[in-house]
DNA sequence: TCAAAAGTGTTATCCTTACACCCATGT
DNA sequence: ACATGGGTGTAAGGATAACACTTTTGA
C-alpha cells in the first residue's frame, strides 16, 4: 500500500514598493546540488513524531527555510489530488501519495531577515491578470481571450470564461483567484497542465522552461494553485476582517493603507470613501504625529487598535471601488 | 516513524420538523461486535491507492455507509492536533498518526435512504447552547455560565466567555459555533476534554458514558469539533451564497424556506424583511400554484432559479432578525 | 366567527456613492 | 506660484429595520 506524505506549504504575502510580493524558495536537488528550474513555495514535510499541531509545524519549518518568525497564519485548503503532486513528492518520499496543506501568512514588509534561495516574488508574475489597478489589463484580451475562446467550445464553457475573465461587460471580481487559474489550466494554458499530463502518464516530465508570460510564470508541484487560494482567500477576507493591517507597519499613513489594500486586492479605491467607512469602524486611531516625505503635504499617522480584535468580532474594510 | 493515515468524516445536514439535524453513526467494535458508547459522524479511512481526489471518497464512503447519494459537498478542515485523534484511529491502524479531514454536506430531506446504524440527530443534542429560536436558552446562565466563570481567572478567559457566550449584554453571534465549543473544551466542560487529557497520559480512556446534557452529549474522536466546524461554517455561508436552498425540496413556501434558515442559523427571523430582502435578490420564482396543509391561509409555492449560480456568483439570504 | 398562517404598505434611519472643494508642504 | 498629495462637506439614492395592517383558509 502506498503510503501518504503530508506536505505543508505557506503563502507568505507581504507589500512591498506597493506591489503584493509572496515568498518564494528555489530549492536545491538532494543529489545534484542544482538549483530547481522554478521556484516554488516554503515547503516542508509534516513530521507524525515531531509536530504537535500543522500550525506550529508551519511556523517552525518557516522559521529554518526563510529565518523568520510568521504572525498572521491560518489554514488555507487541503489538496489531496492525484496526478498534482509533482516533484517535491519525490525529495525524500519515494513513490508516495503526497497530500498539501496549504497555509496563509502575511507579514509587514519589515520582517526581512531572509535565508538565501528565497526570494519576495511579485504575485502579478505568477498571475498577472489579477492586477486591474491601472484599468482592465491588456493582455487579458490580447493573449488570454482567444485561445481561451478556441477551448470554450461547450456553453458552460463560455459562461465560465465570460464570468472569470469579466468578458463582454461582466464585472470584474477580483475574489475568483483560484477560479481563474484553474479555468486556464484545464483550458491547458497554465505550463503546468501539460507536465501534470506527461507525468500522469508515467514520463517523468520536465519542468516547464520556456512559457508565455502572459499565462504567468508557472511554479513547482500545484505551488501556484496554493498561491492562487492564498490570494483569493486573502482578498475576500480583507473585507470582513481587519487582515489588512497584518501587513502593516504599526504606524502608517491612510494613504499607505489604501495602498496597501489596493495592491492585494488588485483594484483602485476611491480615496474619500475610503477613508469614511474606516472612521466609522473605528479601526484605527490618528496619532496627531505627521509623517512628512512624501512630496505633498505631510499625512498624519495611524494605528490599529488591535485591542478591538480581542474585545470582539472585528470588521474588515470596505472597497469601494474606483471607476471600472 | 510512525505513520500517517488520513481520515475523512463528513457533517451531513438536513433540517427535519424545524430541527437542523447530522447523520450520526454508532459503528461497531471491529472484534466485540459491540455498538460505541457514542455517536460519531459518517468516517472513512482515505485510501491512496484507490482514490483520486478526496471529494470523490467522501462520497463514496457515505454513499456506503449510509445508502445515500451526496449533492452540495465542500471541504471544511483538517485537523491535526495531536492528543485529539480518539479511538476511532485505532481501528485498522495501530498506532498511526491520525489525520482528520472534515467535510461539510447539505442534503434536503427527502434523501431519506439509509443504512442500520445510521441516525439523523438533531445538532440541539450535541450544542444546545446554540439554539436562540425562541430567546436565549436558559441553561447558558443556569448551567453554562457559573464553571465558566470559575475558569475565566484571567481578563482575556473571562472577556472571550462573555463574547461568545453573549454575557452582559454583548450581542450573540451564531456563526461562532467552533469557538464557543472549544472554549469549554478548554475549560473542561466538554466530556471530551478529560477522555483526551487520560489519552494523552497513555491510559486508554474510556469513553465518557455519563454526563451533564447542558454541555452537549460527546462525540467518538474528534467529531464534536468537526460538527461545530461545519455548522459554523454553514451559518456564515448562508449570508453569502445561496446554500439554503440545498436544503430545500424543489418546490417551497416562503415560510419553509424561512423555518429551514432559522433551524439553521438557530435565530428568529423577521418575517416581512426576510421576504423582501428575498425578492431583491430574485433568488426565488413563484410558481402561481398553491399549497394547501398548514390549517392557515394556503402559500405560494416557489422554486429556488439555480441557473442564477451557473450565471454567475449568487448571494446568499439576509437574516433580518426579530427581538434580540 | 375565530384562530392561524400568508401576505402587503409605509416610514425613519443609516449607509453608500458620487460629486466638488479646500489645505499644507517642497521646489 | 504651483504641483503634489492630504483632507473635508454634502446631497441623492438605496437598503434596512421597525412599525401596523389586511387576506384567506380550516375548524
Amino acid at each position: 500500500m502506498t503510503s501518504i506524505v503530508i506536505g505543508l506549504s505557506a503563502v507568505i504575502i507581504a507589500v512591498r514598493d506597493g506591489e503584493a510580493v509572496a515568498l518564494t524558495v528555489r530549492p536545491h536537488d538532494a543529489v545534484t546540488g542544482e538549483a530547481a528550474a522554478l521556484a516554488g513555495l516554503p515547503f516542508g514535510p509534516f513530521d507524525p513524531d515531531g509536530h504537535r499541531t500543522f500550525e506550529l509545524a508551519v511556523r517552525a519549518f518557516v522559521r529554518e527555510q526563510t529565518r523568520f518568525e510568521l504572525g498572521f497564519v491560518e489554514q488555507l485548503y487541503t489538496f489531496g489530488d492525484k496526478g498534482r503532486d509533482a516533484p517535491l513528492a519525490d525529495v525524500g518520499a519515494g513513490g508516495a501519495r503526497v497530500i498539501s496543506v496549504g497555509y496563509l501568512a502575511l507579514t509587514p514588509q519589515a520582517a526581512t531577515t531572509q535565508a538565501p534561495d528565497t526570494f519576495w516574488t511579485p504575485i502579478a508574475r505568477f498571475f498577472p491578470w489579477e492586477d486591474w489597478r491601472r484599468g482592465r489589463p491588456a493582455l487579458i484580451d490580447e493573449v488570454l481571450v482567444p485561445p481561451l475562446l478556441r477551448w470554450a467550445t461547450s456553453e458552460e464553457r463560455l459562461a465560465r470564461a465570460r464570468l472569470l475573465f469579466a468578458l463582454d461587460g461582466s464585472p470584474w471580481n477580483e475574489e475568483r483567484v483560484l477560479e481563474r487559474y484553474e479555468l486556464l489550466y484545464e483550458a491547458g494554458l497554465a505550463p503546468e497542465a501539460a507536465r501534470d499530463r506527461e507525468r500522469a502518464r508515467g514520463r517523468p516530465a520536465e519542468e516547464p522552461a520556456a512559457y508565455a508570460p502572459a499565462f504567468g510564470e508557472p511554479m513547482l508541484s500545484d505551488h501556484r494553485r496554493i498561491l492562487a487560494t492564498g490570494l483569493g482567500r486573502l482578498r475576500g477576507k480583507l473585507k470582513y476582517r481587519p487582515v489588512a493591517f497584518e501587513l502593516m507597519a504599526p504606524e502608517f499613513t491612510l494613504s499607505q493603507l489604501q495602498r496597501t489594500v489596493e495592491a492585494v486586492a488588485g483594484v483602485a479605491l476611491h480615496k474619500q470613501n475610503f477613508r469614511r467607512t474606516l472612521e466609522r469602524t473605528d479601526l484605527v486611531e490618528g496619532l496627531g504625529r505627521l509623517h512628512a516625505e512624501t512630496g505633498g503635504r505631510p499625512a498624519e499617522l495611524f494605528r490599529f487598535r488591535r485591542e478591538l480584535v480581542r474585545a470582539g468580532p472585528a470588521p474588515g474594510l470596505a472597497l469601494p471601488r474606483l471607476r471600472d
